[in-house]
DNA sequence: AAGATGCACAACCGCATTGTG
DNA sequence: ACACAATGCGGTTGTGCATCT
């Protein structure tokens, strides 16, 4: 069965967006917030007033507030939806959301990006790869097509112009470009964080069978370890955690203490929301290994346990090693060879 | 001055994952 | 358990602008 499109094509705009639909766009969202990106672009028009507009242009005794009060009462979705197909965005809900978190949401940050920024960028590309989202969610404002554009068009050849293989961020050997990762300081370290990460969720899962698990159930839970974080074992961890960030003692942040204290309190921020009672997440996706492991592994403030031995490893992650580069950034600015 | 080229960035496309009935 | 819809993500392309020749 062929894949059916996200959208009906037929008559959707394409291309670059204009100031008109920005304003709907954000007008619609700032009212009603963005429930369902798919059903947006119909929804988006004024519909209200133009339904009421229409029901009123069949001379009824009814007043036009009537309408309007009437709309807001009764579920009209399907008339509404008829009417708003002349009056909606004509965009698809993807373009609709693409739109507004790349460039209309109001938390974004605009302009060049900070050279801690790009600090960071490049270190948490050692780390992640290219996950764009992931790295996104620790640089707060910025989003992940600014980021991935930022990697594309400046701190590749960067990398590449001061011999570093922007693939493994190790430096080129005499041949060139590696063409696969050895073991270099930064996945080697990662091997030790994913082996630490896999005996503490080992752990938890042994100790999720005391804390909430049915007698006859020995499968974990998959939301064992948000519970878990909501549950006092996580409120131990954030205070534990905010200590931490408080200290900030790592060889991270003393290299750079806003930006690479800013990085690990990446951890803490992007669970915050589940501690703070949201909605459980909606995609396991978003529990990138850092901000999923941190909470996780490190709910049990035992001093010897394995999820602090995670948690210490992340904060010692041996950036130096690889970045010392970055220090001279200034004079790498315009490397006269590229 | 005009065309060629390069750059930056917004937007699109297709796939993967998740949610839902 | 399955199929389909919805959403998110990463790769890629298109477009406008600036600079160069």
């Amino acid at each position: 069965m062929g894949r059916r499109p996200c959208c009906e094509r037929k008559g959707l705009k394409k291309g670059p967006w204009g100031p008109e639909e920005d304003e709907i766009l954000i007008n619609y969202i700032n009212k009603h917030g963005h429930g369902s990106w798919r059903s947006l672009p119909k929804l988006s028009g004024d519909f209200d007033s133009t339904f009421a507009s229409s029901l009123h242009s069949y001379k009824t005794p009814f007043s036009h507030k009537f309408y309007l009060l009437l709309v807001n009462i009764i579920p009209l979705q399907p008339i509404k939806g008829l009417i708003s197909t002349l009056t909606g965005l004509r965009r698809c809900g993807k373009s609709c959301r693409l739109r507004w978190t790349n460039y209309l949401r109001p938390d974004i940050k605009r302009g060049p990006f900070t050279l801690d920024e790009e600090k960071l960028v490049i270190q948490l590309h050692a780390i992640l790869g290219n996950r764009w989202a992931a790295i996104a969610s620790q640089l707060p404002g910025r989003t992940d097509n600014e980021i991935k554009n930022l990697w594309n068009t400046h701190l590749k050849k960067r990398l590449l112009c001061m011999g570093v293989d922007p693939l493994t961020h190790e430096p080129f050997t005499s041949g060139g470009p590696t063409t696969r990762p050895r073991s270099s300081p930064a996945t080697r370290h990662m091997a030790q964080w994913e082996s630490a990460r896999l005996e503490a969720e080992a752990r938890l899962s042994k100790e999720s069978l005391f804390f909430n698990s049915p007698p006859t159930s020995v499968k974990p839970d998959p939301d064992f370890f948000l519970r878990l974080w909501n549950s006092e074992v996580g409120e131990s961890f954030r205070k534990l955690n905010g200590e931490a960030k408080a200290d900030c003692r790592s060889p991270i942040s003393q290299a750079s203490s806003s930006t690479k204290c800013g990085s690990v309190s990446g951890v803490t921020i992007d669970v915050g929301p589940i501690a703070a009672g949201s909605s459980t997440p909606k995609s396991s996706r978003t529990e990138d290994p850092i901000m999923f492991d941190a909470s996780s592994s490190s709910s049990s403030n035992e001093s010897e346990d394995s999820s602090d031995t995670a948690l210490q490893l992340l904060l010692d992650f041996p950036v130096n090693n690889d970045m010392s580069f970055l220090e001279d950034v200034d004079t790498y600015a315009t490397p006269p060879q590229c």
